[in-house]
Order: structure tokens, then sequence, then C-alpha cells
DNA sequence: GTGAAAGCGCTAACAG
DNA sequence: CTGTTAGCGCTTTCAC
């Protein structure tokens, strides 16, 4: 149980009979170095169990370290997790680490995080921006020379890059089908009223869609709650409706579990539903779920190219990068509305 | 766009006109300093934006570095997530930042990934080990006094702390439920052969039950896959078989998903099921599905508080902690064997 | 109350 | 091919 001090290079050194620079030298393929030293460096390095200190290094490197700062709102939402994949994927062959953070979408804390992150001299900063948080705080790193990109959500206070999924496109291509389907009342439960960027978004996508079509756009069809359990109350209030929606898009996960829930329970199989974000046991569904599926890895892997080709150098300016959502239509969006429905079985 | 070296601590001590260990005594609140002094630090602290190097105080200082190095098999699997967010929560209020990676269930990677950690002097070290790995090279820095702690699988070749799902004892009640609902003819479809120690752990839970019972065990009822499809599979080949299952677990989350698609597809509603780790749609199912639910954030803090313990000196024996699971009772449990079939359950 | 010097572990810059 | 010196940004030690 003795606490013995880690072996330092200059342990290494002595064990060997060289200097530090050249047990550094042969560390880091550096300069050249005779087979010989070289073997009997490495043995020493083994023997020892020497791990040389990044932290030292980085120090006298001075460049900053090779860390890249993640922070997101939930750790255990997998949508992030799959960020963090994504984004892990593309730095780990630049020999870079994941620092990551929950702001628990509290604007104090992400600030708190951020702060800890710069003051770890992280190489690139990633943000999901927390709802109401400010970043106007960043403006000096940036200048500095740190690359900064959010996901998911845009900034505020700072014009940096930032990677989103295609929210509106994504809805409207969405509710399109459902219009195509024959539906024409269409319900929207989402996150509402709409804090956050990608409600306001996908709201919009709905509200395109149904302009498109030249349907009109019925508020007492909107509505929106903060938990799967209210969400399930409006879609019974939804459903109790004099004109009733005979189709409902749920504008995101949490909306989505208390949608299909209400629907199960009250037995309701007649109502069409295509949801925004996978979930995995969409297909197992009755009938199987249509979603509006985000691409967090791939999102994920643009922000991490995004933010390296700053670091290298880059100075295009800054850009807002769509990554594309897909609708996989599965069976809960191919429910004929009421009217339409009688007598023909669909192809 | 201009590069401007981020400012140090000698910068701020130029512009107040006082000595960088004065500035430094302020920031610290080392020592004492006067209000005059102080006030005009923190003035030219906020007017340069000066942060101090985290990596530079900790190389000063000799301890290990503000961190914990956390090594998961998969970011994107929210199980892993929410063990993440544990730990976070009880590291954080200590002013540890987690260091995070997946080993992507390699075991090179894991070491790789573990390496690095130890080169960043992490203050502790948690490992989630991927299938087939070693862990003895850590033998050398858990002397040293790293605190090492295993979450959801032990370690393998060094006596470490872990803490882990009680696996066993809770899928022994989720048969159990099942026998005491009349079932006595239960398939088991896990990730088989089990080579995780999770998978092990659980399918000795079922033998366990049907024993306590006195009910035969019946290899031809346990089966096993590696995908989702695979699990499907080998659900229609057990409802086929010639004295079938009347109830069905499944050994994890990727075995429930095949398996509650193929049923649902097969459109046997009259097969008992339940499975190993809750999933966000349990309860929308028809019926609702029955889980032994695990406690992810519980094995996260867990681990995290084991770990400070450690790392404040605590010299007890390495123990194994085991979280408890949590059986779900839904629905899908709650179908009684077919009332005519006889159970001849021999051979 | 404050400062000067030394040094954490490592590498850049120059030797030789 | 290898060693020496200096210094990264900070804190410790010891002075005043």
């Amino acid at each position: 149980m003795a606490a013995n001090r880690r072996p330092t290079l200059a342990d290494v050194a002595k064990e060997v009979g060289v200097s530090a620079k050249t047990v550094s030298r042969v560390l880091n393929e550096d300069g050249p170095s005779s087979p010989q030293t070289r073997e009997r460096v490495l043995a020493a390095v083994a023997k020892l169990g020497f791990q040389p200190n990044l932290m030292a290094r980085n120090i006298r490197v001075g460049g900053p370290d090779t860390t890249v700062g993640l922070v997101v709102p939930d750790l255990g939402n997998p949508f992030f997790g799959t960020v963090a994949s994504g984004i892990e994927d593309v730095v780990r062959s630049r020999g870079l680490t994941l620092l990551m953070g929950s702001s628990a979408e509290d604007p104090d804390r992400e600030k708190a995080l951020i702060q800890t992150f710069l003051a770890r001299r992280v190489s690139v900063l990633m943000v999901v921006p927390a709802f109401g948080a400010d970043h106007s705080h960043l403006k000096a790193p940036r200048t500095a020379g740190l690359p900064v990109v959010f996901l998911d959500r845009p900034g505020v206070g700072l014009s940096a890059d930032c990677v989103v999924s295609s929210n509106r496109t994504g809805v409207h291509e969405g509710v399109s089908h459902l219009i195509a389907r024959g539906h024409s009342r269409i319900g929207f439960i989402g996150d509402l009223p709409a804090k956050l960027y990608t409600q306001r978004e996908r709201l919009a996508g709905y509200r395109s869609a149904l302009a498109e079509a030249g349907l009109p756009y019925d508020r007492t069809l909107v509505t929106g709650a903060h938990s799967q359990d209210g969400a399930a109350s409006e879609t019974t209030a939804l459903l109790n409706l004099p004109n009733p929606p005979t189709a409902i898009f749920a504008g995101n996960n949490m909306m989505a579990l208390g949608v299909i829930a209400q629907l199960a329970r009250a037995r309701r199989k007649d109502i069409a539903l295509i949801t925004f974000d996978d979930l995995p046991l969409a297909e197992a569904l009755e009938p199987a779920l249509t979603v509006v599926a985000q691409d967090p890895a791939t999102i994920g892997e643009t922000a991490a190219k995004t933010a390296l080709a700053r670091l290298d150098g880059a100075h295009s300016r800054v850009r807002t990068i769509m990554v594309p959502t897909r609708l996989v239509i599965r069976g809960s969006s191919e429910l004929l509305p009421h009217a339409a429905r009688p007598t023909t079985a669909r192809n």
C-alpha cells in the first residue's frame, strides 16, 4: 500500500545513465537515438512503469491541452451520448481525449463547466447550449484561437460554428407525409411553449407543411407539455376536441412516450402518429412507429471535423451546418383519416 | 482573428505592479493580502480575462489532476450515460471533471485509453471492463495510490473495488415471479454463449429460481444470440419447440427488442415476458412490459463515493458492491400459462 | 502584507 | 548521436 511516487523522466534517465532529454527523445521519437540506448531506455521505462506526465508535457510545449471539452445538458440522454460517440471517433485519431460534463440545462452550471474547461486549456470547446445560456464570455477565448462549436442548438451572444439537425425540414417532411395520406387535421404536441430552439424549428416545420398544402393553421391543434404525463393529458384533450385531429405529430421523444402511452391506454388505434427522434422499440409497437429520425453520430462527427479544421487554421466564415433527418415510415403514419378510410384496403 | 497569447499570472502581476505570488495568493485565498491589492488584482484579472492554467497548477502542486477517468464500452448506451451522470453528480462537488472514453468493447483500445488517463494523472480511474480485457497493468498505479473501481462487471487480474447490479438476484426474482404465476416452462434468451459476466450471472439467476421451485432445467429452453434479429429468430425457434415455453425471460436490452418485435410480428400475445433492463417505451407496449430494472445512476454514485473514499485514504478491504435491481411488474408477466396445457416438463 | 528564488516534469534551443 | 541550459505557468519556501 506504499504510496510510492510515480517515476519521472529523471528517474528513468538515472536508471539508464543518460540524460533526461535522451529519454524524452526516445519516447517521443524526436531526434535520433542509437538502437542500444533506445533499447535500454525502453527497458528502464518498462521496469519502472514510467508514464510521461502529459500535463507537464503540454505545459512545456505551450499549446493547448490535448482534450476536447464537451458540455451537454444531460449525460444520460442517449442522443447526446451518441453525439459524444461521434465526436470521440473523430478526435481519437488526433490523440485528443474527451472532457465531458452536464449542464443539467442550467446556464450557471454550464458557464462554470466551460470556465473549468477553459482553465484546462482544452483544444476545442463543444457546447450544447443550455436554455437561457449566454455565450458572449467566450468571445475572448475564441479570438485567442479556441475553436468553439455549438451542437444541436445555436449559441447565444457568440458567432460560432453550429451543427444542428434539420428540424424544420424534417418535421415538414413528416407532416407532408401525413397530409399526403389524406389527413387535414393534424395535432402537434411539443415541448411548448417553445423555449428551446429545436421546438421552435419543429413547430415552424409543422406550419410550413400545412401552408404548403393550403391547410389552415388551427391553434387548438397545437399544444404542449413538459413531461411524459403532460403529453398524455394533452393527447386526451386533443382527442376530445369537437373536431379532433386524425393524426398527431409528437415534437420530441418525451412527448412521443406520453402520446404513445395514452393512445395505447385509450385503445385508439385509429390515430396516425409520427414522432420526432427514433426510439429503440419503435419497430415493435403496433403499429410500428413512423419517426423523423435524427442522426446524432453524424452531428458529433461533423462538429468535431469542423472544430479540428479550425484548430488547423481554417479561416472560413462561421457556418451553421444542418445534418439531415430521415423520415422512417413504419406503419403508424399509414392509417388513413376516418373520412377517407372506409372500404378500400390500402395496397 | 489575432491569436493573442492567453494572459498569464505574470501578465496580471505586471499589470498591477505586484509579484506573481501576490496574484496567486489573492486568487487562491491563500495567505493574507490587503484589501487594496486584492481589489486591484481582481480588476486586472477581469480586464485581461485571465484564467489560471490548471495544468500548470496541478503540475506544481504535485498531486493528481482534478479529473476522473471513466472508460465505458459504448458512449451511446444510455445505461453507461446514466452511470456517468451518477458519477458526475458525486465528483462535481469535489471540483473533479469527467474524462471519458469508449473502449468499443475492445481490450486494446481500453488499455490505450487507460494509459492516456494514467498519463494525465487522473485522480481516480473507473472502468467498465471490456470483454477479454486484463487489468494487471493497473497494479502499479494502484499501489502508487490511484483508486481504481470497476463498474457493471468485475475487472480481471486486479483486485479492486467493484460496483455491479445484483444480476443474479434480479433474474431470480423475475423468474420466480413467472413461476408463481404458474409457468413451468420458461425460455431464457440471452447474449449466449455467455462471454460477459453479466450474462453468466443472469443465467445463474434463472437456474437458481428454477431449482428453488423444484423445476427441471431444460437446456432446450435456454438460447442466445448477439443481435436483435438473432433474438427474434431464437424466439421463433423456442415457440416452435414440441413442448414450447409459456413465458420468456430476455437477458438484456438487445435480446428484449428482438423478442418483443418477434412476438408482435407473430401476434403471440399469449406468451408471458420479462426483460432485464428497463426500456423507455415499456409502459406503452401492449401488454406493458414487466422488467427487472437496473439502477445505473446509483451504480455510478456508489462507484464514485467508493473511489473518493479511497482517495481520502480509506484502507478497508476491496469490496464488491451489489446495487439492487427492481422488479417492475407491468403486465407482460401477468399472462397465465395456457390453462389447457398440462405442465409435463420432463427431460 | 509582500517578494525572490527555486522547482514541479517536461521539452526547446543550442551546444558538442 | 547525446548532454546542458533554460524555461513553460504556477506554487512552495523562506525571506523581509
